[in-house]
DNA sequence: CAACATAAGTTAAACGATTAAATTTTGTAT
DNA sequence: ATACAAAATTTAATCGTTTAACTTATGTTG
């Protein structure tokens, strides 16, 4: 009932704990006749070193804190996976602590404060109290989010946005170059005249879009007309109300296609489009970003980026391990950049070019 | 830079250790005096005692440890999501495993095999390595799938199936009356001819509905006519597959409502249907299970059943903790089920009743 | 005020591992 | 065989808490 420790192991095998210490860490050669005496001792009592004391005494804890922003996003969910990927392979656990911060119902600026207060504490309990060696936040992560950050000499890993300070380092994606190539597809299948239809424009993932938009434009020789783009908000609502007006504004010259800065906002242009009784893609072509689930379970389906999650978790981790262990192609990276790419499904027609 | 211990804040409060600890965990009382002066050194220096220490000493880890399947499913991640929501008001920490079955990519039996020694080892180093206090296993939690689960004498809460067994407890959702009362609903609107798509037929889910259906059918005096039934298999496709069969069938007598076990073969029928040139709802009603986010996404909006996930993940954690405090209504409860509810959309029509 | 009960505070031994430092064993060269 | 170096093993301190047992202070009662 009471559970085997290290004693009971090095008493049944005859020798001291250091010794059995020293076999199961392989910190120590010991004599092949000891050695398999112990083994045999630990296998055959089904023996597991007890983390807790190990940590105590050797102030590491094994395990790696994940602090997610929400659980349930849609990023956040593959990011944790691919953390789990890697985490899998090796000694580390995951100690996970989801700040569910879309489930928050103050106002904005009250939210703000209780938020930043809510990663504070949050971070300050995963380092002083739980001890973690590392932390993985997932999330969008703000220059002096947290005043705590300087003294931590762990490493802090920003999975999903961009490390602006020294404290932390970062696994982003790629944004510019993904929607340029996105760009040049649909210009490559013919069209001209291209909508856009924006995130908040003064996010980072927005503008970083926007310049990869504008470079595939200029690469073309074609300009982007400031009447053919209107901002949205990343949601479906948006997305409608947006390529609404880009149709009623230009009933005369209808853009041959619309690029959506995320998948939310092009269903909801799909929608509006069709409300109009325009069809998708002959006469009116759409591309989103994100490959979010429905954008395959939309008719027809979604031409779109996809993000590759699993991979920005999955590289995190390593980049925390490595860290941790100090050698590693990642162990003195800063930002890592995940590549993104195309998605080719069926919203984005091919048109003759006369 | 080295951190602060209780031993920094009882020399400069000057008292004991013992007192300190006392005063950080009410465990004894302590005079005013003293007791302001050790919680002022404890808010001065920002000290957080070290969890790793208690739990070595009180064999207590204040760690949940929650074992996941799959945190890419549907259902897992808004589960957990729950358990985040209790245990964030709590002392706990949530220690993630995720098992990511739906990963492998073993031939079938090979898998089974593989899955059970993976569910083993993930359970014996919870229990053993991190000696986590209680366990929450989400996903199907077969009978036998654990040999090591007689010797555990912790809380194991299965979320998301019903235990089997005595050394399990678990949260689950109703499935049998949630089925009951939207056949119940789909007949109120004035159907009689309704089909039935189901999902992998002897699954526990797949039968559970089942009755509900036809509880529902009885009591509205109505027969289930066995031709209009189709085992699918939980996927889209099989939904497709299920109603194309059906209304080549019955091309004489068309269903004029169909109840799919799930959402996302609600889904495969609704393009079946659409492929047959009939239109939903006035041609054929479709209702799904689960409510999926794609069900709000399709065109009409399907109407379903939603299993309030978040729910069972909040219970499952209020288990655990009242099991291992010893009281609370759940403390000495071996199985609850938390309801589902109706989600009326758009997806199935009213009918004359003539 | 003696005698004792009660309250408050301290001391020191755990918890179960790791690991310097000390000790023993083994090997090697003279 | 002896001396010494190297290798293997053990001893015991340590990590930072909690808590039983002990000590000291305080209060109460006849």
């Amino acid at each position: 009932m009471t559970p085997i420790t290290i004693k009971d192991i090095a008493r049944e095998a005859g020798v001291s704990t250091a010794t059995v210490s020293y076999v199961i860490n392989k910190s120590r050669p010991v004599m092949p006749e000891k050695h398999k005496r112990v083994m045999d001792v630990i296998s055959k009592t089904n023996y597991q070193p007890n983390r807790v004391a190990k940590s105590l005494r050797t102030k590491k804890t094994n395990i790696i804190g994940v602090l997610a922003e929400d659980i349930l996003s849609f990023p956040a969910v593959r990011i944790i996976n691919g953390i789990s990927e890697y985490i899998e392979k090796t000694d580390y656990n995951i100690l996970l602590n989801d700040l569910r911060m879309l489930d928050s119902l103050y106002n904005k600026y009250d939210q703000v404060i209780h938020q930043k207060d809510k990663i504070n504490k949050a971070l300050s309990f995963l380092v002083y109290g739980a001890k973690v060696d590392a932390i993985i936040y997932v999330g969008m992560f703000d220059r002096d989010i947290s005043e705590i950050l300087s003294n931590i000499n762990k490493p802090i890993i920003i999975a999903y946005s961009t490390s602006v300070d020294e404290h932390t380092c970062s696994v982003s994606y790629e944004n510019e170059n993904a929607a340029a190539e996105l760009t040049k597809y649909v210009i490559n299948c013919g069209h001209k005249h291209i909508a856009v239809i924006t995130g908040i424009a003064h996010t980072a993932p927005a503008q970083e879009r926007l310049k990869g938009i504008n470079r595939s434009f200029k690469e073309s020789g074609l300009v982007l007309d400031s009447t053919y783009v209107r901002n949205g908000d990343w949601e479906r609502a948006s997305g409608y109300v947006c390529m609404k007006d880009l149709l009623d504004s230009h009933s005369d010259a209808l853009p041959t296609a619309v690029l959506a800065m995320n998948d939310l906002m092009a269903i909801g242009a799909m929608d509006a489009i069709r409300d109009n009784g325009l069809r998708i893609p002959e006469d009116i072509s759409v591309a989103g970003f994100d490959n979010r689930e429905v954008s395959e379970f939309v008719y027809p389906k979604l031409t779109t980026v996809e993000i590759d999650l699993q991979s920005i978790g999955y590289t995190a981790a390593l980049m925390a391990t490595q860290k941790l262990s100090g050698h590693g192609e990642y162990a003195d990276k800063r930002n890592i950049i995940v590549p993104s790419k195309l998605q080719i499904r069926d919203t984005v027609s091919l048109i003759s070019n006369l």
